[in-house]
RNA sequence: GUGGCUGUAGCUCAGUGGUAGAGCGUCAGGUCGUGGCCCUGAAGGCGCCGGUUCGACUCCGGCCAGUCACCCCA
């Protein structure tokens, strides 16, 4: 029999990798609670038509059915793997509106599901950690300069590099794009959204195909989307293009407000960059991307917006504003860069070394009145020599090797580190608060 | 989903149309019955399947996986 093969885009980590993705997990999800998010899960499918709703195209969803798929069973029956956390909570709020009080924010940290051509960075099996606020009828726009907030003391006290969150309004754009008498403002949006990647002159071409732009209405979306800065300058840079519509002013107030919330409570977090426009389609005013700084080549690892429309049905209407962070991406770029460690393999803080065989129960009790005093803590799997049983916990990072004293004499503990061994008693020691649990590093 | 590149031991890499090595790692033993250094030894491999050939790890094709671009996006 041949040895099994991993499958393309679903990621299987080692369990010092797992160890760090429970540590970000954890602490991602400690942060959301601090801003008073509940906990929710949703199931993983949702009917087809639903997912593919607002996307209509291609979106590449993983269809769910039985082996056994019955006659009756048609297409509308089809179930399918969600693609993200905020269509399913969308349906959730609508479903649940009666039993839920608003406005309602939630986290939701699980495995979402996409049928792309995986590389780095990039999966079809992977975790999001998602929070999002909606409200009934209407959302005051203060949640969305909230949001960026979060992420930023999410991410920013984790060991991985900075972030930096870039933050546009897609009012600005079609309020722009509009102003300056474009009528296919979408199209224009994804013209200048290839502007990192194919170049002005391209994305100006691309404009007169697509979008009906002439040469000047080119030229002018061109030095919209190069507009940036981290604060609200980027306003009359803006006007300084002598584009005036409505939707602009409303996208360009409500823009202001993020970014100005941000550079008061995380200067340098985020940044106004009139290129961004990506994100679902459903999208309506804010929209985020997050780069992490020295790895921006991989793209987004943290995005969302705010959607208006999403949550609907009949005269009930749910807006909202949400982001998610990419959990496998971010960990697994830095994984591929060697840039995040535990300081162990295993959760063991403690090995109990076994002198004799005969001794191993007064060594489980040794064990075990560490572990009722919460740590981590195994007895050695047989009584080798004791440089072996040293080697053993070495090997696996384990920082301690708990002795057993000899007939009449008490215990000792060694720090295997530093090779400092002192006399010990199962029932009062304790390793220093940072050998509790395995440390996290950066690079 | 489309196209390009890549695929030799756990890892990083040599190498050849006549079935293969190194360093590190792992395991065992020795020195020390409390490790790390050192010494000795062992295990372990040409991604998978098929074709060409007397013979393929080496050439060709398909598949799988990784990676890059497109697409899409965390």
């Amino acid at each position: 029999m041949t040895r099994p093969t991993p499958i393309s885009g679903f990621p299987e980590w080692l369990p010092p990798q797992r160890m760090i993705e429970q540590y970000v997990i954890d602490h991602i999800r400690r942060t959301f609670e601090l801003y008073g998010f509940a906990p929710l899960e949703t199931r993983a499918v949702e009917p087809l038509d639903q997912l593919l709703r607002k996307g209509e195209t291609s979106k590449e969803v993983y269809v769910l059915r039985r082996l056994q798929a019955g006659e009756g069973e048609t297409d509308e029956d089809a179930l399918g793997l969600h693609f993200d956390l905020t269509v399913p909570f969308a349906r959730f709020v609508l479903e649940n509106a009666g039993k839920l009080t608003f406005p309602f924010r939630r986290y939701q940290i699980q495995k979402v599901w996409r049928g792309e051509r995986p590389q780095e960075g990039r999966y079809r099996e992977f975790l999001q950690a998602d929070i999002d606020i909606v409200d009934r009828d209407t959302l005051p726009p203060h949640y969305e300069a909230e949001i960026p907030l979060v992420i930023g003391d999410a991410l920013g006290s984790l060991p991985i590099p900075p972030i930096r969150i870039q933050v546009n309004n897609r009012k600005v754009c079609e309020g722009f794009y509009r102003g300056l008498g474009l009528t296919d403002p979408e199209a224009a949006l994804r013209a200048v959204d290839k502007l990192d990647k194919i170049g002005p002159e391209k994305v100006a071409a691309l404009l007169m195909e697509t979008a009906g732009a002439d040469d000047q209405q080119a030229a002018a979306c061109l030095r919209l989307a190069e507009i940036s800065a981290p604060d609200a300058s980027f306003a009359d840079r803006v006007r300084a293009l002598g584009v005036t519509h409505p939707l602009l002013d409303e996208g360009i107030d409500e823009l202001v407000r993020v970014v100005e919330t941000a550079a008061e409570h995380a200067p340098g977090l985020c940044v106004a960059d009139l290129r961004i426009a990506r994100g679902l389609d459903y999208y309506t005013g804010t929209v985020y991307e997050t780069q992490m700084i020295g790895y921006e080549r991989f793209g987004s690892i943290c995005s969302g917006g705010r959607y208006d429309n999403l949550a609907s049905a009949g005269n009930d209407r749910f807006p909202g504003v949400g982001i998610s962070i990419g959990v496998t991406r971010l960990l697994g770029l830095l994984f591929g860069a060697g840039a995040l460690t535990a300081s162990r393999a295993v959760p063991t803080a403690v090995l109990v070394a076994l002198p004799t065989e005969e001794r191993r129960a007064e060594c489980d009790r040794v064990a075990a009145a560490l572990r009722g005093r919460g740590i981590a803590t195994e007895v050695a799997p047989s009584a080798a020599k004791y440089g072996k049983q040293i080697r053993f916990a070495e090997r696996r990072g384990i920082p301690f090797v708990w002795f057993p004293g000899a007939e009449g004499g008490g215990d000792t503990v060694k720090d295997i580190r530093s090779g400092d061994q002192v006399d010990a008693d199962a029932a009062t020691w304790s390793p220093p608060a940072g050998d509790l649990r395995a440390a996290v590093a950066g690079a």
